[in-house]
DNA sequence: TCTGGGGTCCTAGGACCC
DNA sequence: TCTGGGGTCCTAGGACCC
């Protein structure tokens, strides 16, 4: 029986790098990717519209502290990350720590052709892949001739290698038993690093490392475990079962206990069917249901439109429609509606939703709308197939909606 | 001047059925 | 008149991930 080798590879500032290979001559210097309300991208490249990409000069991009709107950072490159930028962050907050970083908006299409190629290029050397987003993947490396040659570090350097010919890009890769640890092996040695573990080293290289790092630790539970005195996984993984269990619930506590020992037998995935396809945007000031009634319903309606072309384009129709909405003070409102036939038709769509946003309070501000689709099937699939019906749920239905109630509603869509 | 957009999975209560 | 349990579906919210 050959030893189970999991890989988990991570692209290396993945947005970033895209844009660098377009602009080489903004290697070295902190660049984020990101916001892109303001069309920055585009305003330089009227100014310099003569120049090939290569050449215009880094003096001429646009500079965070120059940046006007909401959003976050998506990727910084690692020299912006030293004055403490880093994904998710604000906008705002970025260009305090680093104003003279050159900003540059997301170019979806670009990252996605990247993505696309570097996992073909993968699936050519070790075919089983789960993908986990645009710039992640694990891979098995259990069953590839010479994945286990030095515990998978022979095929991950030959990886990395294929893919930086094919690309132009980097990655670090993790290997080790099982997924949990492997994505956090491939961390250690960022940028452009790879990364070998084994169950024994468990205890000397997880232990240390605090509770945060663990895939599935997220900010709630990290805070949760600081009041209980517990910082690394190793302090989990000292407790035991069945208090994890009294403190976290049956499920997570189990698991975290599980997780604190390195275990888990999680296969890789190579396929799966999406479970639901939502839009959603955050308005570039909040907007009041009352006095931007017209502003809002266009967005609203163009969302729906959205949804269903993205829906048609992939071949899917769903049975649950819903809308979110984020209110100024953050707080998040959903609500949701299952009808009859499955459905990819904005009309349909629409007015679902439309009956949803009827019970929900629209006394605040907004600043985020968006809507989903679930329950979704294979257009071609039977099930789909006997209840599609490319029309607007019946008037007999209509009739049965609850009244809208709600303390606060308003009559508008 | 805080805090995007696209997802998955889990929980928990109520309806409804057997 | 009182007393069940199990299962599934729907809905709302929340944690978490990339």
């Amino acid at each position: 029986m050959p030893l189970r080798r999991i890989a988990h590879l991570d692209m290396d500032a993945f947005f970033a790098s895209v844009e660098l290979l377009r602009y080489p001559q903004l290697k070295g210097l902190p660049v984020v990717i990101g916001g892109g309300r303001r069309k920055v991208d585009e305003m330089m490249r009227e100014q310099y519209a003569e120049l090939p990409q290569g050449e215009i000069p880094a003096s001429a991009f646009p500079l965070l502290k120059d940046y006007v709107g909401r959003g976050v950072i998506t990727t910084a490159t690692y020299p912006a990350r030293q004055f403490g930028v880093g994904s998710a962050m604000g906008m705002m907050k970025a260009a305090k720590l680093c104003p003279q970083a050159i900003v540059l908006p997301v170019d979806f299409d670009e990252v996605r052709r990247f993505s696309r190629l570097f996992k073909a290029t993968i699936a050519e050397i070790a075919p089983v892949i789960e993908d986990r987003g645009v710039d992640e993947v694990y891979i098995d490396f259990t069953d590839v001739p010479g994945g286990q040659r030095e515990g998978g570090r022979a095929l991950a350097r030959l990886i990395q290698r294929a893919i930086l010919e094919k690309t132009g890009l980097t990655c670090s890769i993790g290997v080790a038993p099982n997924k949990l640890i492997a994505k956090m092996a491939s961390e250690f040695n960022k940028p452009n690093g790879i990364s070998v573990l084994y169950e024994a080293d468990v205890q000397a290289k997880i232990w240390p490392l605090p509770v945060r790092k663990i895939n599935g630790i997220g900010p709630k539970a990290e805070v949760k475990l600081a009041k209980l005195h517990l910082h690394t996984i190793g302090d989990i993984a000292a407790q035991d079962r069945e208090w994890l269990v009294d403190n976290f619930g049956k499920s997570y506590g189990a698991w975290m206990h599980d997780a604190a020992w390195g275990r888990d037998d999680r296969p890789v995935v190579t396929q799966s069917e999406p479970v639901s396809m939502s839009r959603e945007t955050t308005f570039e000031r909040d907007l009041h249901a009352v006095r931007d009634r017209a502003e809002l319903g266009a967005i609203f309606t163009d969302l729906c439109k959205q949804v269903a072309g993205d829906l048609q384009r992939k071949g899917y129709v769903g049975r649950t429609i819903g809308i979110k909405l984020r209110y100024d003070d953050f707080r998040i409102a959903t609500r949701d509606h299952t009808i009859e036939h499955f459905t990819a038709d904005a009309k349909t769509i629409r007015q679902v939703a439309g009956q949803c946003l009827k019970r929900v309070p629209l006394d605040r501000r907004l600043r985020l709308l968006g809507v989903r689709v679930g329950k979704l099937a294979k257009l071609d699939s039977p099930e789909a197939q006997a209840l599609h019906a490319a029309r607007a749920p019946s008037i007999a239905h209509r009739a049965a909606e609850p009244p809208a109630t709600f303390e606060g509603t308003l009559e508008l869509f």
